[in-house]
DNA sequence: TTGATAAACGTTACTCTATAACATATCAAC
DNA sequence: GTTGATATGTTATAGAGTAACGTTTATCAA
């Protein structure tokens, strides 16, 4: 079994993928008036370190040993508030949640999982089930799209 | 490629639903030399009792109503064999459970989950995310393809 | 500046979802 | 009939998520 890889499938200046990240959330909170509190701005941070999806309790552990906050609910608020802003994705396979590899951009979020390392690839898949929802007359309002699979990485790694 | 009329929203001959799902897991079951036990047989019927997803724990009240198996690992183990073997679904954005549409034909499945009447139409959606996992170098395992919102009578009932 | 209002936080307690672990039973094959 | 694989029964617990309440903090208007 191959070590977690804590970057995306590509390399990249991760140190980036924090610094942009954080400041669109900044810029986006300023220009609507909503506020990146303290623990909002942690748990964008925390989900931002790594491209792997991370569960709310694993998320909670973090901000209690930081003393940001002891119960569930501090780190679901958070989460539903980076969530409902698009800062945040929720991984319906994983019950986990990952930072939003595109900030800013409205889209439609696409998932790679890979099962072996757990790293966690974002694609701007568009509307893949517009035509069979077209078809049925039926009114989409929201998309989970996600595979599960082996990554470039451990596709040679893991044979 | 032709959309296909997703199954659950429009009108049909129901009980040929539960009927022809039934004898199709018991031959599937009998070529292939494994059990459809009691509680796995009446499992794959409460879910195609209905085209709308059941949680593990509604299925287990039924399930202990009629004496067949009073603890979660009841249900959750008939859950995991018929998921292994296609005849049911696990729908992730709900935590529950359907029974396949389109039994004995190997598909990705896609699901239109209507938020008002709770109905799921299962659609043989095909590999919507082929183009950016082979962009990626990925190699897709199983995939999850869902889409929640109204469903054409709820869309006129609910303006 | 103060007071009203909304937004955010802190905590308790709980529900729902899911699985580990171990004992028992059933069945097929040798 | 013993063995090995498969399935069930049960206890206990882990993991995910939320309702409800009170307190605090920010925002904005008078």
């Amino acid at each position: 079994m191959s070590a977690k890889q804590p970057l995306g499938f590509d390399a990249h200046d991760h140190s980036a993928c924090i610094t942009d990240g954080v400041a669109a959330a900044d810029d986006y909170c300023t220009r609507l008036g909503v506020q990146l509190t303290p623990v909002r701005r942690r748990v964008l941070e925390i989900l931002l370190e790594a491209h792997r999806a991370r569960g709310a309790y694993e998320i909670l552990d973090i901000l209690r040993a930081e003393g940001l906050g002891a119960q569930p609910p501090v780190a679901y608020r958070a989460l539903d508030f980076l969530t409902k802003h698009g800062f945040v994705h929720k991984i319906e396979r994983l019950n986990a949640f990952i930072a939003c590899a595109h900030p800013g951009q409205s889209h439609a979020a696409a998932f790679l999982i890979c099962r072996s390392c757990e790293a966690v690839a974002e694609s701007m898949g568009q509307g893949a089930l517009d035509g069979p929802a077209a078809a049925a007359g039926f009114q989409i309002e929201s998309e989970v799209m996600e595979a599960e699979g082996l990554c470039p990485k451990c596709r040679e790694d893991t044979p």
